[in-house]
DNA sequence: TGCATGAAGTTCGATATCGAATTATCTAGT
DNA sequence: ACTAGATAATTCGATATCGAACTTCATGCA
């Protein structure tokens, strides 16, 4: 009953429509993929491959250790090559294989099927503009943890 | 470079947002408490405790067994008691002590201090002027889920 | 009364994530 | 050229979550 500040009812808001999504994504990604495989794929698609683990660990916010594992994963799927970083010894850069493209075209028709009908009665107006404020907040988070730690990476 | 719909650009928004603030908030709870255990110290005290193990997970959006984990974790903190259903010999009831209830203001305060300074520049208007499309989206995910298994408790 | 169906809580196995520590390599400063 | 500190990727141990299966108890119906 006790009301919450603005800023804790959106993040609630947030936290739970972050779970039903990802529940539901999942449900339908093909073959077992998890929804942080979908994410890379969708991330390397969208910015380009040929990155670094901790670059593409930065952009989705997890550390490293989860990116090597879920890399591994992708690679043993052959969704993904890896290959040594040309100029750095200790890197290695993620590139997307053909195999890897069409999982992630399969991905986002399977998960629009899935989740554009749950929104049927919301207009794409009112969703674009919902979009700049959470865009300004997950910009301000971000920046609280850089200034904690080190360095980001332009995500999305 | 692709442009998503307004859909899944707002999900992704939400998904990186969550995922910053639970870590943010994770870092300042006390005692090593996890997010997962202020949400539902959180929820008993907001709407009430004397709640059944499948009530609270259903309103909390994790499975069963995860709110066994929760309960059993929070109840050797000493922060709830666990006793026996009145009514129904397989239930279980949660209750908060005083403990309870204090390390959930401590959360509070915590939480607050570390999220709020991050929201400076965005005014509380802004954040309500919001919600109401997210709590629709919520509710929304939440039908869909419904249609597809059991009921719902009524969430926050 | 007796039985079938379903729900509550738990246990079990598998997986993902995190934080800390390790190894190899790069970079800067002397 | 050499050393000190930082960074890339990995390994390791601990924890949380999920889905499936199991046990116990309720409820509805014959």
């Amino acid at each position: 009953m006790t009301e919450d500040p603005p800023l804790f009812a959106l993040l609630n808001e947030v936290a739970i429509i972050e779970h039903l999504a990802r529940n539901r994504l999942e449900r339908v990604l093909p073959d077992g993929l998890r929804a942080s495989h979908f994410v890379v794929l969708n991330h390397l698609t969208r910015l380009g491959d040929g990155r670094s683990l901790a670059r593409i660990a930065r952009a989705v916010q997890v550390e490293r250790p989860a990116m090597t594992n879920t890399i591994q994963k992708l690679e043993a799927r052959g969704l993904v090559r890896v290959g040594p970083h040309p100029r750095d010894g200790r890197g290695k850069l993620v590139f997307l294989t053909d195999a890897g493209r069409a999982a992630r075209a399969a991905c986002v028709a399977a998960g629009h099927a899935a989740i554009a009908p749950v929104a049927e009665g919301i207009a794409p107006e009112e969703l674009l503009a919902a979009l700049p404020l959470l865009r300004r907040l997950r910009a301000a988070l971000d920046r609280a943890r850089d200034a904690e730690e080190g360095a980001a990476d332009q995500a999305s």
